[in-house]
DNA sequence: GTGCATTTTTTGTGTTCACATATTTTTATT
DNA sequence: AATAAAAATATGTGAACACAAAAAATGCAC
């Protein structure tokens, strides 16, 4: 049974004990390599995720509601972290015009381009995933860990 | 190939990536999960993980530098953490008599005892994970995250 | 021993997250 | 129509993290 290394556990009580903080490991150390990847182009992890899910929408506008819907960690203050993109010039903000509750969230043309062009250096790290994992690996492992996540909300 | 409900997208370039983000939001879950389950205690799952790794000397002092090695977030500002703890009186911070640049921390008799509670109460949480998956599962998972572990540093 | 790189911990500064609350607008109830 | 309830966003506050740099002690070359 391995442990990852770093986690320089010898027993633990369970593989599913194991597993779960496998995972805690396993993301934590994702999201500093995303971190360092992003870096250099002065964009966060958390900030990158929300482009990516505007440039998802192809130019329609969606609400921030929807937005923290979709992110990785839903309790993200949505909202600054929107007002750094719009400081950046990467993002606009526009009333919407059915329920004035709402904000639309649109990428600029700049944030567009800026999107496209750290799209193409995150999905060439991503697939060097598949020279890690084999594609069933990969599902297998996918299963295992949705099967958890729908025991909860 | 099924997806994080909450995630909600619709197409992923590949399992290989599908699993990288699945991993990044049951980590952001279980994370949740746990500071929920520990906030009545006024403890966080930061703080409980360098409690835990005490518990694991049994009342053998540890340096510092060693906890950070062994903590999840290994990038966590360690000396500020237990900073806390040692507010609460759970932790002692010794001089060490063989090299007065380190360290060594050490558990109260309070801490000791307040960490034994918590982890019953953690344990219980987990084990409920043996309901989801199996023995079986959870060691293939654990070897399909670790061989990208093993990929970095 | 002196000088210098290295190790270990601490501290400074800004960012993100967690949680609670407030504000504005919409929807529902009566 | 008036009021209450709910929804969407924003904000206040504290905790943790990221990164850099300082401070203190050790070890080594000389």
């Amino acid at each position: 049974m391995k442990t990852p290394s770093a986690l320089q556990m010898t027993t633990f009580a369970s593989p599913q004990q194991q597993l779960a903080l496998t995972v805690l490991y396993t993301a934590s150390q994702m999201l500093n390599r995303h971190r360092a990847l992003l870096k250099p182009h002065g964009i966060t992890p958390e900030q990158f995720n929300i482009l990516r899910i505007l440039r998802g929408q192809k130019g329609n506008p969606i609400a921030l509601r929807d937005i923290s819907g979709r992110m990785i960690d839903r309790n993200s203050n949505t909202s600054r972290l929107i007002d750094k993109l719009v400081d950046k010039h990467l993002v606009r903000r526009d009333a919407c015009p059915e329920d004035r509750r709402r904000v639309d969230i649109l990428l600029t043309k700049k944030g567009a381009q800026f999107t496209d062009e750290l799209a193409n250096i995150m999905d060439a790290e991503m697939s060097l995933l598949q020279n890690v994992w084999s594609h069933a690996d990969a599902k297998k492992a996918i299963d295992t860990l949705d099967a958890w996540n729908e025991t909860q909300s």
